[in-house]
Parts: C-alpha cells; sequence; structure tokens
DNA sequence: CCGGATCCGGGTTGATACTG
DNA sequence: CAGTATCAACCCGGATCCGG
C-alpha cells in the first residue's frame, strides 16, 4: 500500500497494518499462535493465496511476524508473531469490542469458533481473581478453544487441555451466544449445549457488570 | 470496499472502518470535533477530494458520523462524529501506542499538532487526581491544541482556551518531543519553546511510570 | 473560495490455474 | 503443502471542471 505520509502515530500504523487483510492475518496468529500457510487460509478464508503470500512478506519485513524453518515433527515452515506483532492485541480487542454489536444484526458469513476469542477477553472477567485459576474448554468438533483466567483477566486460546476445570461441548454459535450474553444457559442447554465439570469456574468467569471499564471498576 | 463476509467482530469492524482513509478521517473528528468538508481536506493531507466525499458518505450510511446542516454563522454543512463514531476513540488511541515507535524511525511527511492528541491521551497521565482539573494549552501558530485532565486522564483536542493554567508556545514537533518525552524541557526551552502560567501543571501531566497500564497501576 | 462531481491512467485485488 | 503465474475487474489517485 502506499504510505500517508503523515507524521502522525495512526498513519504510521496503518501504514503497516492497514493493508486489506492483515489485521486479520494478525488475528489469527494471535490466538492460534503457530501457523503453517495452510492454516492460515482456513482461518483467514475468502483471501486469495498470491495476497497471503505478499501480505505475510510485507509483515515479516515490517517485523510484526515471522517465519520458522520447520519444529523437527513436521516438514513445513509455520508463522508466528513476534513481540511486536503480540503488542497488536489490544488494537484487535479494541476492534473486536467496536464490532461485537454488528455480529447481532448480521450473523451471516463464515465462522470459526476462535474468532469468539477476542470478544471473550473483552466481554468475560475473572470475578474471584485471588483463587487459583481456572480453565474453561470449549469444544466444538473442529476448533476447539481454551478459556482460562489469567492475571485477573481472561485469555482466549485455541488448542485443547488435558484437564480442564469445565468443559463445554457444543455448536461453535451457540458458545459464542452464551459467551455474549445473548443467549442463557438454560437455553444453550436445549440448543443442545453440554457440560461436564465444575460450573463454578462458568460463574467465576462472567460479564463485567459495568460495561466495558476494566480500570474504572477498579478505582470504584 | 467488498465485505471480508466473516462472522468475526474484527472482520465485522474493518467491514466498515477498514477501507483506506477511514480511520484517518475518524481521527480527525475526533480531535476537532465538527469539520467543514476543507477542514478534513487539511487535516487528512494527501486524500483526493472524490475519495473524501465518497468515505464521507460511506460513513454516514453506516451510522459512524453525520452531515448538519448549518449553524447559523457559516453557509456551508459541518461532519461530526455520531456516538457510534466516538466509541472508536479506543481504537485509535491503541493504533496510535502501537505507532507511536514508527514515528521516532522516520518523522518525515506531513504534520499536524493536533495528530499528537491521541499520543498525549496514551502516554500522560493525571498525577493528582483528586485536584481540581487543570488545562494547559498548546500554542502552535496554525493548530493549538489543548490538554485538560478529566476523570483522573488526560484529553486532547483542538481549540484555544481563555484561560489555561499553562500555555506552551513553539514549534508543533518541539511540543510533540516533549509530550513523548523524546526531549527534556531544558532541551525543548534552548530549541525555542516559550512557557506562561503554572509550570505545576506540567509537572502534575506526566508519562506514566509504569509504561502503559492505567488499570494495573491503579490495582497496585 | 467552497464543496463537490466527473473522467481517466495505473496499480492492486481476487479468482483460478499451475508448479516444485 | 506451499506457494507462483496469469489476467480481468475494480479501486485509487490526480486532474479537471462546475455550480453556489
Amino acid at each position: 500500500m502506499r504510505s500517508y505520509d503523515q507524521c502522525c502515530p495512526v498513519a504510521r500504523a496503518l501504514d503497516v497494518i492497514g493493508d486489506r487483510w492483515n489485521l486479520l492475518i494478525v488475528r489469527e496468529l494471535l490466538l492460534r499462535d503457530r501457523c503453517r500457510y495452510t492454516d492460515l487460509r482456513h482461518g483467514v478464508p475468502g483471501i486469495a493465496t498470491n495476497l497471503l503470500a505478499d501480505r505475510l512478506r510485507d509483515l515479516e519485513r515490517a517485523g510484526v511476524l515471522f517465519s520458522e524453518d520447520a519444529p523437527p515433527p513436521i516438514a513445513t515452515s509455520v508463522f508466528a508473531l513476534t513481540e511486536r506483532g503480540r503488542a497488536l492485541a489490544p488494537v484487535l480487542r479494541e476492534l473486536a469490542a467496536w464490532g461485537a454489536p454488528l455480529l447481532d444484526e448480521d450473523p451471516g458469513g463464515a465462522f470459526r469458533t476462535h474468532w469468539m476469542g477476542l470478544l471473550a477477553e473483552v466481554h468475560l472477567t475473572d470475578n474471584e481473581p485471588e483463587q487459583p485459576p481456572v480453565a474453561v474448554q470449549l469444544d466444538t468438533p473442529e476448533d476447539p478453544m481454551i478459556l482460562e483466567t489469567v492475571d485477573g483477566r481472561v485469555r482466549a486460546r485455541s488448542g485443547r487441555l488435558q484437564h480442564p476445570d469445565l468443559v463445554l461441548t457444543g455448536d461453535g454459535r451457540l458458545i459464542a451466544g452464551l459467551l455474549s450474553d445473548r443467549v442463557t444457559l438454560a437455553e444453550a442447554r436445549r440448543q443442545g449445549l453440554a457440560t461436564s465439570g465444575s460450573m463454578a469456574a462458568l460463574r467465576r468467569i462472567r460479564p463485567h457488570e459495568s460495561g466495558r471499564a476494566p480500570a474504572a471498576a477498579a478505582l470504584a
């Protein structure tokens, strides 16, 4: 993309990650840690393969991500975010928070369960930060996701745990509705949600009452 | 722009404000409140006039901004953000925080003093939130800017106050360096910065020690 | 001068086919 | 699996023009 050529921090940021598809690639790596080329094609559906290759080159040159030759089991290279790339997490969280209402207006299009991770990080909080951490496994057939308490907050990532405190099994969109409080637990159960483990973990990980103002809540 | 057609809050947000120039238009309206078409052309240098007209239409349809026919003195319409548009402020602040290091690497390109406002909001904090509010006038010849304490935070906006507690007069880039701590006050004075008023206001509005973690600082 | 609309050349995107 | 090559369609940017 052409540079905006403005001496403004926002414009400079957009010079790097403002190109079409770029932030979605970062989203993918943020939630999935390390991805092969094919993982990215699956996680960013709709991108043309040449554009994905171009963008990965751009973002690598910009220091947002890097490609590693191979961890021994696999015979291919993987992509992962640098420290600088992970520093984009707050940007993506704010974008997710702003975009969440649009999701209700039009729930169409491709769906991946782990995309809801950023939403969970924004909407949910750990109501008992003093207690030992808990982890909830969201078990959709494809694309399992983990929610865990870290530091008084809730963090999301793709994957499957050995010993989660609670497992929710069901359709991805159903679990998404549950996370964003559009669906009650009882309703979700009726629609096919299965749970196994400690429901206390689910009560502990709950939306903020005060909307989205962790700092203000902490000060009060 | 074509929709990403992904049922993901980030993708949905980018469907609305991911288009080139869009976030820079929002930046402008955030910092300057209400702008005429010409103000926007000046505040977003480099944009083609047809694109500005297109984007304003798009963003109005999306509910991010609206145009008002006229406040009586002027014979033209002005643009301003809706509530939904102002809700993009956290996104822009995070982008500004992420882009700030890039500004040091390459300080070239067009410059407007008020662009530094988002940077100030991110880097500075009110060290004495219990005290009555203070306001600092940043007085560059063109494009004067105000920093004021609101609610324990620092807010920036374009304009000129009647009775600021402190006035800093000088080159915009010099003041920007001062705000982001690249230049000391003594150095800035040598390079032509003039001050008038209470220096206590400047000591009160100071960078966080703990980097950028207001919530963590509040909890500590 | 302000607030656009229109036109046009060139660069980018996106879909598909192809290759190591 | 991990890309590269190709090509049409679209979008961007610059210039120009026009009504108030």
